[in-house]
DNA sequence: GACCAGGAGTTGA
DNA sequence: TCAACTCATGGT
């Protein structure tokens, strides 16, 4: 498959997804109950999955036309443009949905190492265990498996004060309509996510970008935080780093969605990598 | 030992 | 409705 237009390094250390591993330049990751496999030959990328068929296309997002994408969002100011083209490569990928809510759930106060060992500590105890190369990978843990762990089991994983939020989220989650979610607005889709249990408006504009399809949805953090303080204040009327309160929060990431579009959640995830790297 | 890390729930005005 | 406080934990 061409996929030459993607960076896969780039992408996969962009901070969106936490379960995935480098050996000799070969990349492993984790998808719910599976794990992919993607090497580069000969300027195309080869890959595998087991055990059940992952549409690696898919996860990728190759049907977002990206020339378009890049061009809706790079004609908005000069800190974008260089951004897309010191980036070139960056996508957003399609999570599966529990696997992604799970995770940014874990990925609050702390960071992205500390986030992979609280995963892979849950997938260790609750997912299950594929071979593949002579390297032993578990995969994420469904719904249900999941379900059926209590607070004593979870504890050990080093999720601190999460331990209680995954347990309600999980229960939560159950009982949601994913579909719904992937079918409606943006706002509905966060209403809905607001209401479970330790996901505030961060996490679920992290789901609802990297795996509800809502690619307007623009996370902030404390990078993006950065960036908007310094290059945005124009936008948002945000001049110093503060710590955003909720209210805040809404305000300025709705001016950053009025301001980027549909695509900018592609925005914020170029301005995410040029923080980490210049910031 | 303070500070930071892809924050959120609770509390009290 | 909003800011201040608290919540574990590991790395620097």
């Amino acid at each position: 498959m061409k996929m030459d237009a993607i960076n896969l390094k780039r992408t996969l250390e962009s901070g969106q997804v936490f379960l995935w591993y480098e050996r000799r330049g070969i990349y492993y990751i984790i998808c719910s109950s599976s794990v992919v496999k993607i090497e580069s030959c000969n300027g195309e990328f080869v890959y595998e999955s087991r055990p059940e068929h992952v549409d690696v296309e898919r996860l990728f997002r190759m049907d977002d036309d990206i020339h378009a994408i890049n061009s809706s969002i790079g004609c908005k100011d000069a800190l974008i443009a260089d951004a897309i083209e010191r980036f070139k490569g960056l996508r957003i990928m399609r999570q599966d949905p529990f696997q992604c809510l799970i995770s940014f759930i874990c990925a609050t106060n702390t960071n992205i190492a500390r986030v992979r060992q609280m995963l892979e500590c849950i997938c260790r105890r609750f997912g299950g265990k594929i071979e593949l190369d002579g390297i032993t990978f578990h995969t994420f843990p469904s719904v249900r498996a999941l379900q059926d762990a209590s607070i004593n089991d979870l504890v050990g994983c080093g999720l601190g004060y999460r331990t209680r939020f995954i347990v309600q989220a999980v229960r939560s989650y159950a009982e949601m309509d994913v579909d719904d979610l992937v079918k409606g607005c943006y706002d509905d889709a966060r209403d809905v996510l607001l209401s479970i249990d330790g996901v505030g408006n961060k996490v679920a504009d992290c789901v609802m970008l990297f795996s509800l399809e809502k690619l307007e949805a623009f996370p902030i953090d404390v990078w993006i935080g950065r960036v908007i303080a310094r290059y945005y204040r124009h936008i948002t009327g945000i001049g110093d780093m503060v710590k955003f309160t909720p209210p805040m929060y809404r305000r300025v990431s709705s001016a950053m969605r009025g301001y980027f579009g549909m695509y900018a959640g592609y925005a914020q995830q170029y301005l995410y990598c040029y923080a980490r790297a210049y910031m």
